[in-house]
DNA sequence: GGGATACCTTACGCCTCTGTAAGGAGGGTA
DNA sequence: TACCCTCCTTACAGAGGCGTAAGGTATCCC
């Protein structure tokens, strides 16, 4: 049953093989990459190792060579995530603490396709609530990143209190932003978002 | 085995059942509300027809006769929360259009734990991302709530556009403030409440 | 060329969940 | 009392998921 459902993509799978005269082998990189795609579409419910097993058109028991089970992949899938979020928002603060500076860069960074997958961590976000490792993985990229935005607050020069609560507006509105995916343009965003900016800082810093 | 699974409790179920001289009987309601509980609790994953069946201390097949399967439930819960969601809504505006009474109305009703459930709203969110009709009737909430709130700046006296963005930072920092759900006491909540509003409304409404 | 290594397969057992069929059991009403 | 309606039960069929056991095949390296 398994092979039948794998067979079905074997066709253009065999030709790649012989061009490249090298069989095709997967590795945990692979399974991983799967993994977190099958995240983003259907919610952590949807990882199962049957269907990544036919996406990656190898049949299911085969992933137990690489994983001891489910759990593990979804450890590594975890692990993946915060690394990745927690090194890429690590680079945002500057050194010479230009707070407006510190914030452009962050804003730049939020819409960079390249740096920042905005579905990878709502889905991340989504699994939290039903795994206690996840929820605290998250509370801790989550404090990091409210520390990081504080940061720039102070350095504008804003005081403590008033620091802290435009850093959780600015992220929480962030998450949400997100989680409610608005439908506009490419276009119509950027038109709205020097006055995100002013509001979000008080300042007029693309205006 | 779901017969011994329901009888744990059924010792219990009896003697109520004595005390009343009435047999205790389920409907249509008593299955929704149990889904709702299970949904804020463990995500749509976790609505499983046995589940709530042994909670409510029946068989998993007498579902079956208040629901034609697990779609016709769920279907249920999503109208149950869309209804409640947009009347709670609707009262939040005033008649003579005074912006500020308006927003501080809004920020009472979501203190209020009586008429706001904010893990219900964050499990139906979750629930959005893997269902299609879910998200489009989160969708065409959200879409009411900005609106509502847009009006009450338009009442401050901000003009459209500034009005628009500060409904959207408002409405959406508060959905990730909930989706974060950061752990801080109702004290300490309360002394930064003022902050945010005068920083959200642009306005000391409450120092 | 022969063994070691890496990766994949077939075959199986078990658990959980959905949904159908048919048959009670209790309370209300004529 | 007899009957009906409401709600729940036992019994069954089947899909889909996880994980184990044992064996096969291609590639690498000596």
């Amino acid at each position: 049953m398994s092979a039948k459902t794998a067979s079905k993509k074997s066709s253009a799978h065999k030709s790649v093989q012989s061009l490249n005269a090298k069989r095709v082998v997967l590795d945990r990189a692979a399974w991983i990459v799967e993994a977190r795609e099958a995240l983003i579409k259907g919610g952590i419910a949807s990882v199962k190792i049957g269907k990544l097993a036919t996406r990656l058109d190898v049949t299911r028991e085969s992933f137990y060579w690489h994983f001891k089970n489910l759990q593990e992949l979804h450890d590594e899938l975890l692990r993946d995530w915060e690394t990745t979020t927690t090194s890429a928002h690590a680079a945002l603060l500057d050194p010479q603490h230009d707070g407006a500076k510190e914030f452009l860069s962050m804003v730049r960074f939020h819409l960079d396709k390249q740096r920042f997958n905005p579905a990878w961590n709502s889905a991340v976000r989504d699994w939290a609530r039903v795994a206690k490792p996840v929820e605290l993985s998250v509370r801790r990229v989550d404090e990091q990143i409210v520390e990081m935005i504080k940061q720039m607050f102070l350095d504008m020069g804003y005081d403590g209190i008033e620091s802290l609560i435009r850093a959780r507006i600015t992220h929480f509105h962030q998450i949400g932003y997100y989680n409610v995916n608005p439908g506009e343009s490419e276009q119509e965003r950027m038109r709205l978002l020097p006055v995100y900016v002013r509001l979000l800082t008080g300042l007029p810093l693309m205006e």
